[in-house]
Order: structure tokens, then C-alpha cells, then sequence
DNA sequence: AAAAAATTTAACAAAATTTTCACATGATTA
DNA sequence: TAATCATGTGAAAATTTTGTTAAATTTTTT
């Protein structure tokens, strides 16, 4: 499970990283809007710590911006309790909220609160993507794209590993099983069907020149 | 337990799915009757909690029309106290009734005590697909289909588990019992009979291919 | 116990998917 | 720029998976 910390004050964000390394989650910082949805879109963040008061771009931007890209859940942290309602009535996809001060232990109850709700990730949506783990469907602007066996659990690795460069080798290991013995260009093959189906979205595939290929929803 | 909420106030919207995704219901909303409408086709919703006073398609209007497609336990919002013999006399089918303004609290009660009362769905209805748990019987068209024992519940674990795909081996352990050592295509022999039996709606057995099988009713 | 119904198995047909391979295309380097 | 190398692509061949039928077996009913 990996963290985004977002908060001007670098002492607030040191103290809250302690204290999610300690429960062994991975966290990353970010010590602006900017920062964190840069972040968001290279890295797989499971939540979001979202302090609303910052410079540059402040949390209101960052939820706005956020909704763009893609669903995320997210603690919101403020130094004031009567932005609670606001942060409700502006729907910004706010999952829980902390005033400071707070105590850390508890915020790491909120973690594990929020990230128990949401555990079961059932979908990957970006935009109108949208990948239903459940049910092994993938739609794509409402229409369902028929993906045979192999392409589905290709992209499905590939979505688990999103950001990550992988080789051939890995893929043939990881997704057709270490007792493949074919022949490598095989995913080539693949791959160049799974983009076909993949229509408007094709270059969500990244090839990876000399190694092999990576996913990547965003620019 | 998945829970519609359908309001046009979009703060009491999520005010409430605040409080039913506390103890962890799923939460969809809806806007408006249009919208509730569409979702309740689309997903399977246990328990709607339904605004009357509302633009577009109000609560009586989505009421009536609720009544074509399935039967669904209802909550009933409203601003006027005087409706509640209204809602009744009109037998539109709302379980329980709350005016506004009303805590919270006292929502998480009621939802409670529908589920409660109508945990054991008794129907499962698609146009004029009927299928009776307590009946044991499935009508199409008004006809009697005959099932076997075995096609029976199939059919019944695929519409508890609708939109899921599952495997031959979650199928023979679910249905047959974990103590059934024959074939995996076994199933398959019964897939065939139930289609057939299905008649017009054989295609709501979708063949999820290198995995086993889903069901789902509506396009 | 016989008959009927339901279930399972096995075999084959049909359909879909996977793999291979040859060649095209595009990038990189000398 | 030519040579080289890695990837893209199309189509046939090979393989796998599913649909279907019919026969064999088990269970239930009469």
C-alpha cells in the first residue's frame, strides 16, 4: 500500500511518514498540489493525506484536478473544523477529514479505515476506462471491448505494474507461467492485439525500446 | 448490501453515503428519478433510499415505474409529513418513511431494520423473467419453465453472484459442494440445459472464455 | 424392482485463441 | 546514408476451449 503525503510543513510530513513506515505502508511526499498530481500520475497511489491549506495550488485545485485523472481516496487535513461541510458539499470525493492538530494514532486509524473500505479494488477507471476486475470486462466509452484470455491477463499484469518497465521475459513468466518455453516475439503478437482493442487508448502501452513494454495511463 | 441514494440535494447525498459506507454499506446515487431509473437496471441495488420531492422524475413517478422492472425495498424522504398516507395509499411499495429534517442516526436505523425485513429476497425480477426463491420456480412469460434441481441452482447462485464471472471450479464448489470429485465440464453440460431452458434470455449465460461463465440480465 | 428422471461422462464438432513465421517498418549506430 | 537491429504486422497453422450430442450411470419415483 503506498501513501501520498501531501503538506507544505516538512515537519508534518516527516512525523505522519514515520509513523505510516512503522505500519509498514510505502509513502511518498509532495509538498504542493503541483507535486502531488504529478505524483498520482507516475506513481500508484492506494490514498492520499491532503492537507487543504497550501501554497501554490491549494486542496480545493488538487481534488478539482484529481477527478480528472482518476478516483483516489483521500484524507483531507485542515486547520480549520468549519471546512468540513464545505469539503462534503463540494463533492470533491473527500473519504474522511482530520482537523489539526491531530494525534497521528489518530490519523493511522482513519488510514486503516478508509483503505479497508476501499479495499477491494474491483475497478481501474481512467476516464472512460474502465476495467471491471469482477466481471473481466473492459469497457471503453460504455462499450464493452472483447479481450480474449491471454490479452485480459496481460493487461491486467500490465495495470498492476503501471509505471514499471517490464521485459519479455517477465511477462512470459508472470503472465503465461514459468514453464513457457515459446518463443519470445510471441508477446509482440499480443501486445499489438491488445492495443488494436484498446482503440483510442493504444498507447497506454509504452514500447520500451531493447527491454520490453510498460503501461501508463496519463501523458 | 448495496444502497441507492437518490436525492437532487447533493450535501444530503453525501452526508448519507457518509454514514452508510461507515458500516460499510456500498453506496450509489442518483439525482433524480431518471437516473435512480437507469442504476437499478444496471446494478444490483438492495435498497433504495428515495427523495419524493424532486425535479425531472419525481418519487411518485419513479415509484410507479419502479414497479415495471423489479421489486426493490424502499425508504421514502420527504419534506411534508402529510405524505406518508399518500405514500401508503397509493401502495407504491415503500417500506418505511422519514420526514426531513431527520438525523442520521435514525436513517441507520431504519435502512437496518428493511434489510432486515426483507433479507430474504423473494423475487427476482427482469421484464417478465420471474424467478421465485421461495417457489423454487421460474416463470418466462408467464410460462412455467421446468428446471432440474441442479439448473435451479445454478441459476440461483448466478443471479446472487450477477455480473462476477466464475470459474468452473468456485461453480462445482459452490453449487455441486466441495466434496464433488467429477469433471469440470460437467458444468458445461448444465450451462447448455439451463440456456436452453432460459429460452429467450439464454444470453444472460455469458461464457467468459480461459475462465467459466457470468450472468447478467440487462445489456 | 422397474421405470422415469436427472446427472455425469466421454467423444466429437465447432469455434475461438494462441503461436509461429515471414516480411514490413522504423529506430539506432557506424 | 547504409547497415543493423528491434519492433510492428498480417496471415496461416497449431492448439485450446467450448458447444453439443448421445450413451452410461446414478438417483428418484412409481
Amino acid at each position: 500500500m503506498k501513501i501520498l503525503v501531501v503538506d507544505d510543513e516538512e515537519l508534518i510530513r516527516k512525523v505522519i511518514r514515520e509513523y505510516l513506515e512503522n505500519s509498514s505502508y510505502e509513502v511518498e511526499e509532495a509538498c504542493d498540489g503541483e507535486e502531488a498530481i504529478e505524483c498520482i500520475k507516475k506513481k500508484n497511489i492506494d490514498l492520499m493525506i491532503l492537507d487543504i491549506m497550501m501554497p501554490k495550488k491549494d486542496g480545493y485545485e488538487t481534488l478539482k484536478e484529481l477527478k480528472n485523472i482518476r478516483s483516489l481516496p483521500v484524507i483531507a487535513l485542515s486547520a480549520r473544523k468549519e471546512e468540513y461541510d464545505k469539503l462534503l458539499g463540494f463533492e470533491l470525493g473527500v473519504d474522511d477529514y482530520l482537523t489539526k492538530p491531530f494525534s497521528p494514532r489518530e490519523l493511522m486509524a482513519r488510514v486503516k479505515a478508509v483503505l479497508r473500505r476501499n479495499k477491494e479494488m474491483n475497478y481501474y477507471i481512467r476516464k472512460d476506462f474502465v476495467l471491471d476486475f469482477k466481471g473481466h470486462s473492459l469497457k471503453i466509452e460504455e462499450e464493452e471491448v472483447k479481450l480474449t484470455p491471454k490479452e485480459y491477463e496481460l493487461l491486467v499484469y500490465f495495470i498492476q505494474n503501471e509505471h514499471i518497465a517490464l521485459s519479455r521475459e517477465q511477462l512470459l513468466n508472470k503472465v503465461w507461467g514459468y514453464d513457457f518455453y515459446g518463443d519470445d516475439r510471441t508477446i509482440d503478437t499480443h501486445i499489438k492485439m491488445l492495443r488494436n482493442n484498446l482503440g483510442k487508448y493504444r498507447d497506454w502501452i509504452i514500447t520500451v525500446r531493447g527491454m520490453g513494454y510498460k503501461f501508463e495511463s496519463e501523458e
